[in-house]
DNA sequence: CAAATATATCGATTTTTCCCGATAAGCCAA
DNA sequence: TTGGCTTATCGGGAAAAATCGATATATTTG
């Protein structure tokens, strides 16, 4: 666990945004709607992305930083990626702190 | 709180080695040196800087920005600036993280 | 008051981050 | 295989951060 990487992921309010969105899919992202996998697999880039107002890029540059910091797990299915939390990592990250800092 | 302000000072190897120094001032600055206050109220920034090696300036920087997010307090005492964790408000980041990260 | 010491601030340069549009790559359907 | 989606990557411009040396400010002491 690299923690200035992680820091540094989490030092961004729109990926912090991306996050929080994450938390709750359902809420955020009507389980009907396609680009939403059964089960809260994860949300695609493309509902993220319109949640967000950004540009495309900018938030699949954002999900793999996220991705690379640890904090969120990507599943390839079709032409879909989807994104979720990683839970575990993120309790993890939160007692680190609590601990070394 | 300001939680992206919070991870950006968070977010840099010397300052996370900042708050790790001041955490426990004894065993890093032995207490008869001048610039330790008694009862652990403290660091002067030039020892601070001795430990890092960076430029006065920069420590001086980096303490101001630490003070700045919450996570440290300062106390004038004469020519002396000393610095410590605010354990308190740090408490409070790490709860923030693990509850509403 | 003048010199010495500790810290803060300023100005500058280099590096990093933010965010975009354009384009590439992967997958699916006709 | 051609075209239409979805996502990833590339290149770039603007803004912010990192870090320094020089200088200013505050404090103490002779």
């Amino acid at each position: 666990m690299n923690k200035v990487e992680i820091f540094k992921a989490l030092s961004n309010k729109t990926r912090l945004q991306i996050l929080s969105l994450l938390k709750d899919p359902e809420q955020y992202f009507p389980a009907q709607q396609e680009g939403v996998q059964a089960n809260n697999q994860g949300v695609c880039v493309g509902h993220i992305q319109q949640k967000l107002g950004l540009s495309q890029s900018t938030v699949s540059e954002y999900l793999s930083l996220l991705q690379r910091a640890g904090l969120i797990v990507a599943t390839r299915s079709g032409q879909w990626t989807y994104y979720k939390r990683d839970e575990a990592a993120i309790q993890r990250v939160a007692e680190s702190i609590l601990n070394d800092l």
